[in-house]
DNA sequence: TTGTAAGCGTTATCAG
DNA sequence: CTGATAACGCTTACAA
């Protein structure tokens, strides 16, 4: 596969590797007249350098991990197609790790990355936390590393996260302006940043305006659209039922307008509901979904740039915690609540 | 960064570099005891193998690259979490390359990966077919390569596609049995393998079935969800229209359903609707839409293990061509024309 | 069973 | 300006 290496080129140049190398990497020392040749050469013979062999040499690969928990996920797919372009833009370029929320899949994968001498990692740790140890001797060692949507405080460095608590707390002030004063929430997992920080904020929320909210309307739909939909069926299918709900992420989001749909509740007349996340599906289905945004561009830029920074400057800054705004992006599935109902 | 080598083990061990390579790799020749503490004193190093080295000596990486021109489609990340997951299993990892439709960046990464020295790549070339001459270049040169998505018949190697003619052509079919006579239809790329076929389907059908199709019925909309949105406004707001339109990819189908929606056209009483690829949003939205389905997870297998076998196997088999089947999934955006309308 | 040494393709140092 | 050579860390004949 695409044998020719310097040594070719310098051998039918009739000069020696050093020459060659120095000519193709543009460094001084080399004639203006030879640079020429041996470029005009390199591609004549179909010279592809061998990154193996270079970074072996000088100790950079141009290489970054990305680990997610799930590519599928509309918001990590976006988050990474954002960090994709600026790091092609600067000629590195990606490992991706998907790990589902399997902590021995994750220690794997982590390993094979410094194995593979990345220069840094982007990483969404999975929601258990198992792997924290591993996180913190990655830095110990010298690993750049940015963490973001899952933040682990013992994880000392660079992380981009967005504004979960507020973002939640806002959706249920939002709520109660426009006259409600029962709402359930389908969150997610509890042991993770985002589902405990999301339903901490939906608690400070319900206890500050004084919301109705039975402890059974308040269930973990574990970041699932399936289980979300048992959740929100249970809750909607109550003979009392809170007349709006929160999801916390985009499947759970699903899940709660598929158990809505099924029940033949009719939203938002009957039913508000505040999503979480965006996704094509939530502008165009009826009534297209009011929810909580998160930038996902920006957070993948970021994530990149301070990844790329960290790389660039050999000097260990102190870590940048980058904390993002959600935007409640209006649309047509809240609505005051229906006075005809219990 | 993770400093320790296979000297380093050695040394400590007081034993040779060989007996210490060996030990670590299960190769036969080196005894259960010292075995053992070679792995030991790894272990207690934190030694992680450098597959730099490792993959230039044995010309072996263990990494595959996947090119695809948009991570964001649902339809492509399905496919790649499908094929990370065979991969895996194997102890490989997928490099990303997302080359939007631009054919400077598909070959920037095409030769990134070759400089990578990756045993395999799994690509959907894009679009315009700019660079085929570079993927012909690539097998002649060794590179095991399997294509999907969208075919080059240039292009001698394993391939993954799905009936895209026969796929709109039974959504016509469909169409017609339920009663409509007047079809549109938003195609996509026409220079693209999968715009290309999924049109001449279409249009063999209304052919076949005496379809009533006016020229402007029958718009690309590029695979993008804006143009999509143009087409189909054009088309739905003009005096004659269809009672039925074909979206051929899942960007489309949301165009066309925005347009609807827009037009406060009632889909599927005014309007039928059959969409193509299959996404959340297609179940959830009202009405759920009948769509084209294909199989990405195997797809993604199938492409995975036809680049697995490629690479593992040296004897040079004559390619696989796998062609998938489609499924029309029935939901509700299809009904009979209203008799009511023009 | 163990060790020695060559070599994978680069780049960097240093001498010419 | 150019070239010989060492070194990056590993695997693998081959020798002991």
């Amino acid at each position: 596969m695409m044998k020719t290496n310097i040594k070719d080129v310098a051998k039918s140049l009739g000069i020696s590797t050093a020459t060659v190398s120095k000519a193709l990497n543009n460094k001084p020392g080399v004639s203006r007249e030879t640079r020429i040749k041996v470029l005009k050469k390199a591609k004549e013979l179909g010279y592809v350098v061998n990154s193996l062999a270079r970074g072996m040499k000088i100790s950079k690969t141009f290489t970054v991990g990305v680990l997610v928990s799930d590519i599928k996920n509309p918001y990590f797919s976006e988050v990474i197609s954002s960090i994709e372009r600026v790091l092609y833009a600067k000629k590195y370029n990606l490992i991706i790790c998907n790990v589902g929320e399997n902590p021995v899949k994750e220690r794997e994968y982590l390993e094979l990355l410094v194995s593979k001498k990345v220069d840094g990692i982007i990483a969404a740790p999975s929601a258990e936390g198992k792997n924290l140890s591993i996180y913190r001797k990655l830095i110990r060692h010298g690993m750049k590393l940015v963490l973001f949507d899952r933040l682990v405080d013992s994880v000392e460095t660079d992380s981009v996260v967005v504004d979960n608590r507020s973002a939640t707390y806002e959706a249920v002030k939002y709520l109660n302006k426009v006259g409600h004063t029962k709402i359930g929430a389908i969150y997610g997992i509890k042991g993770s940043y985002t589902g405990h920080e999301r339903l901490k904020g939906f608690l400070e929320a319900i206890r500050d305006f004084n919301i109705e909210c039975h402890d059974d309307w308040i269930r973990s739909g574990k970041f699932k659209e399936e289980e979300s939909y048992k959740c929100a069926f249970d809750i909607l299918s109550g003979k009392i039922r809170p007349t709006a709900v929160i999801a916390m992420n985009n499947f759970t989001t699903l899940g709660v307008m598929r158990a809505a749909k099924d029940l033949n509740i009719k939203v938002p007349q009957k039913m508000s509901i505040i999503g979480f996340d965006d996704a094509e599906w939530m502008k165009v289905c009826s009534p297209a979904i009011t929810t909580v945004v998160q930038p996902t561009d920006v957070i993948g830029m970021t994530a990149a740039t301070l990844l790329l920074d960290a790389i660039e400057s050999d000097v260990p800054n102190l870590p940048h915690h980058v904390v993002l705004k959600t935007t409640l992006l209006e649309r047509e599935s809240v609505a005051s609540p229906d006075v005809s109902q219990t």
